[in-house]
DNA sequence: CCCATGTGATACCGATAGGTATCATCAGGT
DNA sequence: ACCTGATGATACCTATCGGTATCACATGGG
């Protein structure tokens, strides 16, 4: 066997799409699209460029992929969070703030693969670019609904805070240290709902 | 054909690095850093490649001449609305988030260029990358210091909430309209304020 | 008048990228 | 045993890009 050498036996039976999707993901997460080549994409996944070819016609149609699963990943917990807490929106609420929090590190000094990728594809007609729209206009609606559920006066201005903040804490890992940031989030978040239910039932329990 | 035609005399007599730095300002800022080359800068100046790099040596040095400018206008922002509002931290603090406000519709879908710039470089050696990180850094210290200033309790964490805000404010530019945007940061950065400034005073005057 | 400087123009180089064609190989089903 | 389809390997094409070398010209100072 003298070939057994480039095999890479680490994931051994997984199908090449799969292994190619998961090396893009580690690729693209980490250094970005246009930097990374669809070759060293190949030579991460044990494969070659014939294989990324013949399974998604072009490299923009494999970011697109990569996109769509990771939107899927957030739609999953958001699935998870609101089924965690149910009938309890502003627990849920807080719920995907913790989820972003709690994700931070991970991302540490990359920020979040939507914000990244639009900055690399200005091009609107881009494949990718279609996800990223209806995966943030999925969320918008969901965080809105949750606004809306928790009887907030004004739902729409409150899931924009709640947006800014959660888009704002990730873009914030670029710069220094992450120490403190997934705990602010915390603290934010809790604020602006507090604060947004305030007007509403004049005394409610501050305790927390 | 008389090489009369070529020559762009809208800007008549500004000289060809200005004319270089205006160009990779509208391209950069319009089309990210890697889609755009030299020679599109070069033919948008009315220049040439050569010139480009006789003047800036590398495109990374223009880059980050670039970013060192857009930086000098934000912190010229920070200086005007400081002086608009000496010895009032909270109105120097909503300056400045008006300032972004009222920048939005202008960067429309194209968000913040250092945002965008970190996105395209994510090698952190590269030399736009310093004067991002010290750009972010100066703004973090005045706005701290904006918030000390204003007797806040805890500086750290509402200077925290004011970045986030203002961030998510750009990214979300991205994504759908942007009619309310500007409306709603201004809303989101008061609502902070008041709120971090509640535990002090106690009984604060809600009327808006 | 002449020379130095800054600039425009063009051609080119090496590297890399996305994408394709071709052939060898290996597995499973009949 | 054979055929078929999916995969691996390699070589190649074309385009673009950052960067350089070279030449032409225009200007302004001595």
């Amino acid at each position: 066997m003298a070939a057994s050498a480039g095999r890479p036996s680490r994931v051994a039976t997984l199908p090449p799409r799969e292994r190619v999707l998961d090396a893009a993901e580690e690729l693209f997460r980490s250094e970005g699209i246009r930097r990374v080549g669809v070759q060293a994409i190949a030579e991460r996944a044990g494969t070659t460029k014939m294989a990324i070819y013949r399974h998604f016609g072009t490299k923009d149609a494999l970011v697109a992929e990569w996109l769509r699963i990771v939107a899927a990943e957030y739609q999953a917990a958001f699935d998870r969070v609101e089924a965690d807490h149910p009938g309890r929106p502003r627990e849920q609420i807080l719920g995907l703030a913790r989820f972003i929090a709690e994700g931070l590190p991970a991302i540490s000094h990359r920020g979040c693969p939507f914000i990244n990728s639009i900055a690399e594809l200005p091009d609107s007609s881009h494949p990718a670019r279609r996800v990223i729209e209806e995966h943030k206009a999925h969320q918008t609606r969901r965080l809105v609904g949750m606004c809306t559920e928790a009887g907030l006066p004004d739902p729409g201005q409150t899931a924009a805070a709640i947006t800014f903040v959660l888009e704002g804490a990730q873009v914030s890992t670029h710069n220094g240290s992450i120490d403190h940031v997934g705990d602010r989030l915390m603290r934010i978040a809790e604020g602006i709902l507090d604060q947004h239910l305030a007007p509403l039932g004049a005394s409610r329990a501050p305790a927390g």
